[in-house]
RNA sequence: UGGGAUGUAGUGUAAUGGUAACACUGCAGAUUCUGGUUCUGCCUUUGGGGGUUCGAAUCCCUCCAUCCCAGCCA
């Protein structure tokens, strides 16, 4: 059996599918394509990026094409600012869909067609209900429907209805073209769906050339069969739709027929993932925009400093399955964490200084400390830093009174300065209300480098920066934008789950000199602290903004909590 | 008995009649010039009940639970 090495490759149900379809020779040429349906009403999310994955990734790994699609039947909530977005997206992700860019509305015209020779068949008919009609005559998910009055309106009245309606003759819910199936089916889709709908509406590609639009479960199919599409990838929601869809591809005249499957969106805790919802933080203005960085769009994760690999990683590992779930937000930090570990270069942030001055050390003297850039990839070269008797160091990392565990400064105890000198505290300054203002320490000048020949071990090391060369800059500290893991889920409206630290901005931080030409998209590590990226919006040269992307596993924070102490 | 779908560790996903597993989380430890990384170990799993079988997560019956569908949205 030939097919049986290759079937050993998939690893979840869509894959099993194909290969047994390209093993049983239903696929034309062997080459499958697939295609990507955004349509264009928002910004594409962390959800798409599965569907990207899929699409793109299945059709890449089985030597297929993948289409992009932009799904544009509805001019009324479309916009050729959302289309360049999915665009940009798509390409940040790293997929690439050539030249097979298409658009729902390219059919337009082979769509009206269809439904004009549907009329001639008697297989659809213009229906004069109203919106409140249709739905008392649709019956309810326990009931059949009945049929309209209009279900027999005679064919030349039906073509001449439907012309007229796409002349522009009547009204907005006038008339609609329906599909002449099955009034009582126990499927809803299936009684009698719409086919097309009058609306005054400017479409962002064919205008005002057309003022009747057609439905879903009319073009999506027939613009699948139309660019041959092989397996036609959705989500479990449009399970119901398939008889529509296979109704609509076996129309007499239409050639191919394509095939849909279904899968599982992605739900990830602490996220809301709708378009409605993100839209609305968008529109009230509790997010900076749709690309703010603590919104799940793919515009937002990039401003954010996620980085394109980590993501494709992250819907990896989740995998495809027709189980409706929740991934647990802790493996996208995870998924980050692990990539930008490999290549974010590390550099020295002090983000709520105090002073720390080495008493032992000249006043007049600069010494140049060599650092590495990235200890996980020595090919990311070395760069040297400024080291003088005033430094900035972490307020967190000297303690009057330091707690059981602590090992970094205080009075009496040796700590590492990274990369340069041993130092032991000697003695500390307060303000009026107790603060610590000044710590005063000695170091040994035979430590220099961050070791010493007598193997003596120091169990802490903290970062560092000169107060005379620092850098300040507004740095960003972001977190969970919701602060339950299933945001509304207690009270019904996700909005009072609001996290109201989603956003910290601290001014005071010090940067060592080599940050004050930070560039978004480079992939910084602050070491000790979290990931960070410069803003793509707001950081300027000379005046750097600093967006947190993702902590650092922070262990002795965990035990602070353990003991109590936080 | 409206229709459609789905139930495997806390979470997600494998295993399709032959020893239930991988990842994340959690816990414990080792290493470490980042309390990061890396490494080691541990915890916890087939929705319930019946049946077929030498053998069932897998096949059959039944019950239960959850999700989706009544837009002129997609």
């Amino acid at each position: 059996m030939e097919e049986t090495a290759k079937e050993l490759e998939a690893t979840n149900f869509l894959e099993k599918i194909i290969e047994d379809d390209l093993a049983n020779g239903r696929v034309p040429d062997g080459k499958i394509i697939t295609r990507f349906p955004p349509e264009p009403n928002g910004y594409l999310h962390i959800g798409h990026i599965k569907s990207i994955c899929i699409n793109f990734g299945l059709a890449q790994k089985y030597g297929g094409t993948c289409h992009l699609r932009l799904d544009d039947t509805n001019p009324a909530k479309e916009d050729v600012e959302y289309i360049d977005s999915i665009k940009r997206d798509i390409k940040w992700l790293g997929f690439d869909w050539g030249k097979h860019e298409y658009y729902a509305s390219d059919y337009y015209g082979q769509l009206y067609d269809i439904a004009v020779k549907l009329i001639r068949e008697g297989k659809a008919y213009v229906d004069s209900l109203t919106p409140e009609q249709m739905k008392e005559y649709r019956g309810s998910l326990t009931e059949p429907g009945r049929n309209s009055p209009d279900r027999d309106r005679s064919i030349d009245e039906n073509l001449r209805l439907f012309e007229e309606m796409r002349n522009g003759v009547y009204p907005e819910g006038k008339y609609l073209l329906r599909a002449k199936l099955d009034m009582a089916s126990p499927n809803i889709n299936m009684r009698d769906p719409a086919l097309y709908r009058i609306k005054y509406e400017t479409h962002p590609r064919t205008g005002d050339k057309w003022c009747i639009y057609p439905m879903y479960d009319f073009t999506h199919p027939i613009s699948d069969a139309i660019e041959n599409i092989t397996h036609s990838f959705c989500t479990l929601e449009f399970e119901d739709h398939r008889p529509a869809y296979d109704w609509a591809t076996s129309i007499d005249g239409i050639e191919h027929a394509p095939h849909q499957y279904e899968f599982a969106r992605l739900n990830i805790s602490y996220f809301v993932m709708s378009k409605r919802k993100l839209l609305q933080l968008v529109k009230l203005g509790i997010v900076d925009g749709w690309d703010d960085p603590r919104m799940p769009t793919i515009s937002g994760i990039r401003r954010r400093g996620y980085s394109p690999e980590s993501m494709k990683d992250f819907v990896g590992r989740v995998g495809v399955a027709k189980v409706e779930s929740v991934v647990d937000y802790s493996l996208l930090e995870f998924c980050v964490r692990e990539d930008l570990n490999k290549r974010a270069r590390r550099v020295m942030v002090v983000l709520d200084p105090i002073k720390l001055v080495i008493d032992n050390y000249p006043a007049d003297k600069t010494e140049m400390i060599e650092a590495d850039n990235n200890p996980e990839d020595p090919s990311a070269g070395k760069r040297l830093i400024p080291f003088s008797k005033e430094l900035y160091i972490e307020r967190e990392d000297f303690a009057i009174d330091p707690p059981k565990g602590y090992h970094r400064l205080y009075v009496g105890n040796e700590i590492r300065l990274k990369h340069a000198y041993y130092v032991t505290a000697s003695g500390y300054e307060t303000d009026s209300e107790g603060n610590v203002t000044v710590v005063h320490c000695n170091y040994d000048p035979e430590s220099r480098g961050g070791t010493t020949l007598d193997g003596r071990k120091v169990k802490g090391t903290s970062h560092w920066v000169s107060v005379k060369d620092a850098v300040s800059a507004e740095i960003r500290q972001y977190d969970k934008l919701f602060a339950s893991d299933n945001p509304g889920a207690a009270t019904g409206n996700y909005l009072d789950d609001l996290n109201p630290d989603s956003l910290t901005v601290l001014n005071g931080a010090k940067l060592e000199p080599s940050l004050l030409s930070a560039k978004p998209g480079e992939y910084l590590q602050f070491m000790r602290s979290g990931y960070y990226m410069a803003d793509s919006h707001d950081s300027k040269e000379g005046h750097p903004v600093f967006n947190r992307t993702v902590t650092l596993k922070d262990s002795w924070d965990k035990m602070k909590q353990k003991m109590g102490l936080k």
